[in-house]
DNA sequence: GCCATTATGTGACTTATGACACACTTCCGC
DNA sequence: GCGGAAGTGTGTCATAAGTCACATAATGGC
């Protein structure tokens, strides 16, 4: 396969291009390149004007945020076939975090000038783009109103279920990174994740979760 | 002032289309329409197709939803001046909720199909909604997650000072409505009110708060 | 191996907010 | 004006979750 059929393959699996066509796909793929980046290299910064949308073709890259004590937290991990900065390469907005390779690592690269002059030459993809957004904002904002007012136990198991897609049935992360995540303290998440321990949903390890039930985990997401 | 002059005002009003250059808010107002409605007439109803965009010239729209027991709660009211159904304008998707004429009303309309086929034939002005559209999906988050976890005081007076932009000092809404806006038990609304009211930042009579201090309540606001 | 560091587990206490109950007031239709 | 409905004010209680304090366990550098 070459590479800009895997390229296209990796779009595709992204919720924001899943819909476009097989032949708009195919020529934004031809736009992209790569980029190899060693061990610890540093993809951009908190700051840097977001200039590209990558995916990753092989290797980890680290998505990370300097927090003010000075220690590092990290907000997530992407790994082969995932994209990011789809949202930058529209509108060139700062970097609103940094990205370091975890390890060696191989990315797309879709240029934000290429892709918006391609856009400028294929208005029907444009409007194409628009509509996708839209629905995005629908989305966040249902999500959120909803989301957001759910007890932790609800906010914990979503937040879960969604790691889950990502990293399989091991989820690696420490149980104070979980606790930014939904906005809890460390002992609160905790206590959950001990009471979920006892009724066999998952076990714990130090900087590891592993889920054992997910359905039932999802039971408690949907909160029905 | 031409018709067309004055949606472009309104247009320039809303954050979405702030950034637009004077030459391409008046191509789009070009292409508005004017609507009639009587007191009382419905304008849309949940579950339409989303095919313009409005903007109220005079008179007064109220976006409401039907709870499940048959009873009718106000979202929101759109006075002159105001702009909705922005997103689905672009998108098409459902109406979420119902609009319906509180009083006499005349409405700039902005058709789904005009708009759209305008921004094929100007993929310029189509690549600067994808850019606005971007801005508001992270304003979206930003806000989202920052202020969902504030405790009640915050959220309250935010949603006040909000309600304030659109309706002066005098803020005309039950405090249940307010309950359901800020994701809080109406008692416990009714007490923030209260002890706001204690400290001279408001004062309460039936379904209707008045803000004599809008500072004040702008520094609970920004929760520093 | 040893120590410093980081992650985890848990108890005790406090606080914000929701839930329920009920009184009181204002409004509106007849 | 009467009566019911809707909105408001307040007390009491239960509970979820934050905070603080400290113990324990794993990890990594030397």
């Amino acid at each position: 396969m070459s590479k800009q059929a895997e390229f296209a393959v990796i779009l595709k699996m992204n919720p924001m291009f899943a819909d476009l066509g097989a032949d708009e796909l195919q020529r934004i793929s031809s736009l992209c390149h790569t980029q190899h980046l060693s061990s610890g290299e540093v993809l951009f910064q908190k700051g840097d004007p977001g200039n590209a949308l990558f995916g990753v073709r092989r290797g980890q890259i680290r998505i990370e945020t300097g927090a003010t004590d000075g220690s590092r937290l990290t907000l997530n991990f992407m790994g082969p076939g995932d994209l990011f900065g789809e949202v930058a390469v529209l509108d060139g907005q700062e970097r609103t975090a940094d990205a370091t390779a975890g390890e060696a690592s191989e990315l797309f690269v879709l240029r934000r000038e290429d892709f918006l002059s391609f856009l400028e030459r294929e208005p029907k993809v444009a409007i194409r783009i628009i509509q996708l957004l839209c629905q995005r904002i629908r989305w966040q904002s249902e999500r959120m109103e909803e989301s957001v007012l759910q007890p932790l136990p609800v906010r914990l198991a979503r937040r879960l279920c969604a790691l889950a897609e990502d990293f399989g049935s091991e989820v690696h992360i420490s149980q104070e990174q979980l606790g930014v995540f939904v906005g809890a303290a460390r002992e609160s998440v905790n206590r959950q994740l001990q009471a979920w321990r006892k009724d066999k949903i998952l076990d714990l390890q130090r900087g590891r979760i592993l889920l054992h039930d997910l359905t039932k985990l999802n039971t408690i997401a949907r909160n029905e």
